[in-house]
DNA sequence: AATCAAAATGAGATCCATTTTTATTTTCTT
DNA sequence: AAGAAAATAAAAATGGATCTCATTTTGATT
């Protein structure tokens, strides 16, 4: 599960992207930061609104820059959440990670984990002929709320 | 695995729509038909430059509109096939389905089944407070010709 | 076959998330 | 401190998807 205000997660990020040759710099960091705040996905434009306001204010084009860079070393992961929106979440360095529910009617998205389902995609990406890094796994339906 | 040109998707389909209670309309029709000549997903915007040169020519607008209408019935599964732009392709009304595996390289789409997976799936759907009723997997990576 | 309300259609306008451009500022090495 | 490279922000551009609305088609009813 995802830990709260994952400050270790941050640190994790800020120094492998140092390792990467970035440079430092706040625009970057506070993107990294406001991700460690989320314990699941946040869209690019929800990122935009908190960090907009800020002294000095971040610009749009560096979050998307930023998200897009730390989606490269494989610490955000991306995912479609609403109809032609991408939402972003940390990626644990150990690797544990979840996946998602999301509700067609409501958008409330539910995290889940499954061992079971993680070692059916392992044993898959052995298979076929397809060097496989990543995998997400959506399922769709109605929520408690909204089942009938 | 997918049928190639699969008239008997048509069919089902269209019935299916008019028993949904659509008249039946030269644009849909012709969106089904498109679709039933595709093994794998393809595009709105694919599907649109494939019609548009008919006679008569079918509008973007009645693509779209065809899209949503066979997704709602369940007749179409949608996903993402590149940042941004969705993909279509039918569903069988069997049940049977698979998923892909997508080059980040090239865009390549592999499709792919596995019963382990799908049993792994549908335990999980029991588990999870969640009324699911669709699922998608996505594994990404490089193809065969992009792997290094 | 003629009528007509409802449904379907297509062209273009519009929306909106994302990307690109570009001038300016910041970082960091020398 | 100086300079080259990297980072940033604002604005413009892009492009897939959606909306609008005038026109055409459908299918039930006369
Ligand atoms: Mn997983
Ligand atoms: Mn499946
Ligand atoms: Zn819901
Ligand atoms: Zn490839």
């Amino acid at each position: 599960m995802p830990a709260r205000a994952d400050s270790a997660w941050a640190e994790h990020a800020l120094r492998a992207l140092r390792q990467a040759g970035y440079r430092r710099g706040g625009a970057r960091t506070a993107v990294v930061e406001a991700l460690a705040r989320h314990d699941c996905a946040v869209t690019a434009i929800e990122l935009d609104d908190e960090l907009r306001r800020r002294r000095p204010a971040v610009g749009r084009a560096s979050v998307y820059r930023a998200l897009e860079q730390l989606e490269q070393l494989g610490l955000v992961q991306r995912m479609e959440v609403t109809r032609g929106t991408a939402g972003y979440e940390r990626v644990e360095p150990g690797g544990e990670h979840h996946h998602h529910a999301i509700c067609r009617k409501c958008g409330r998205m539910v995290p889940f984990e499954d061992p079971k389902l993680e070692r059916a995609i392992a044993r898959l990406s052995e298979e076929i002929s397809f060097e496989v890094t990543d995998h997400d796994v959506v399922l769709r339906g109605l929520c408690e709320r909204c089942a009938d």
